[in-house]
DNA sequence: AAACTGTGTTCGCATATACGAACGAAACGG
DNA sequence: CCGTTTCGTTCGTATATGCGAACACAGTTT
């Protein structure tokens, strides 16, 4: 590990979760930094935008944005999704997920938001366990249960009491769900959330996937088959958008 | 400067203009860094997901997507304006821009893309010269003319046989702008492509523009003031929800 | 007004990083 | 098929970077 690079990346990481208005002493207290050696980093990630200095106050630079926006430009295909997941929302009224699996977590690339002012909160980049979010799980719903021992090999830890912890089990609910082709879930992220979600594939290998989020007290069974549809519906469009094109999406796809 | 942060910053903004498939070597021609010195830095930059390596080609990773995503997130502001953005596309049918300055430059935070398939090739993250593009002049409306050589001090330097060169005309031009409200330019930035741009005022002061690029020949006189109006009331409306806000947005607003 | 907290410098010393050459492997071309 | 080129990797040494303490300065609190 390159220590000068890993400062960099600690640096980078801790600016955008904190957003703005960290001090050099936060810094060096949380990423255990001297602050002579910070300074001559910080002060070139300011000269390039990676950073701002306010009077004594560091924020997330725009070089990010670029970068980032960057990113998403060789993806012409997250246009396309984000205009189905808008379509969603406008069916389901409940937030919609678009994410890909990396190393056992679900990384969210795209969402669009629920029409209702009590929302899900998960924001497009972050990264959660897979095992127990729909998402996550749509994602994994080809896994056996050897390979999800091989994904997880500190087992599965609970979030919520409606977790599932045991391999057996989420194998199992996996297998169920590979034949209704699409995931439940109730509760086991976060609590008062239930999912429902679909896998996309490309060359009959999942790549992705499509969730909706729903507060428990706005669902009812009536809704049910409605919205497996829809979402089953987003997830088949996608699939057909993605199998036209080569786009890897930083090797994931 | 802090040599070993400059040269992750150089890296990855190398490897984000490229995209994918760089090599070890194109690394250490185009950077002018020793190979050794890269394979540690790259493989730190690895292990966070900052940089792939498919077998020697590498690319950019999903971290890039992660910090962008969470800056953006930051700012709750662009979601609205990449809405006014998609209703201005279909009243006006071309592609509209939203930006902001940052030292001179014009840095594109969003846009909506034309429904034609001709249409401009300006990514968001992008950053290019104020004084050539449309959306440019209205972010420098404000400026005088001892203002923009200071902005400027090597000068104005031609894109196309349009492009001002002389501060003079710059300044009285923009004299003018201010009076109409809003800014116009023909081929100055781009050939074939004309501009109309409003700015966005948070307490009267210019933080923002809204601007549309047409082809010159899907231009007619008879839609002038359809699209002046039509930009006008958008960037109004932007206007109105920053004020409401107190997002920096890397210090530019 | 003095004590406290935090930023940004400076400086000498110890050390981790950078460098370039040399090596091995693979791809290319005649 | 073998020489040639190109690429990635390794390694010992030189050097640039990292470190911690001390200091000046500014703002806030006691």
């Amino acid at each position: 590990m390159h220590q000068p690079t890993k400062r960099v990346i600690d640096i980078l990481e801790y600016i955008v979760k904190k957003g703005e208005n960290v001090r050099l002493t936060d810094f060096s207290r949380e990423l255990e930094m001297p602050k002579s050696t910070l300074l001559a980093i910080l002060k070139t990630l300011c000269d390039y935008k990676f950073l701002v200095n306010e009077n004594g106050m560091y924020s997330a630079g725009t070089a990010l944005f670029s970068l980032g926006a960057a990113f998403t430009g060789n993806f012409p295909t997250l246009n396309f999704v984000r205009k189905q997941l808008d379509d969603l929302v406008g069916l389901l009224g409940e937030t919609c997920y678009f994410g890909v699996l990396e190393e056992g977590n679900v990384l969210y690339l795209e969402k669009a938001d629920s029409l209702h002012p009590l929302r899900m909160l998960i924001t497009t980049g972050r990264r959660l366990p897979a095992y127990s979010t729909g998402i996550g799980k749509a994602l994994l719903i080809d896994c056996s249960e050897d390979e999800l021992k091989k994904i997880y090999p500190d087992g599965l830890l609970p979030f919520t009491k409606n977790t599932i912890t045991d391999f057996k089990v989420l194998a199992s609910q996996l297998e169920c769900a590979k034949n209704d082709g699409y995931v439940w879930e109730i509760e086991e992220s976060m609590e008062h959330i239930r999912c429902f979600a679909v896998p996309v594939r490309k060359n009959s290998r999942v790549v992705a996937a499509v969730s909706v989020a729903i507060p428990v007290f706005r669902f009812n069974e009536e809704k049910r088959d409605f919205i497996i549809d829809s979402v089953k519906n987003v997830a088949q469009k996608i699939s057909e958008t993605i199998e036209q094109t080569d786009a890897h999406f930083g090797n994931i796809f």
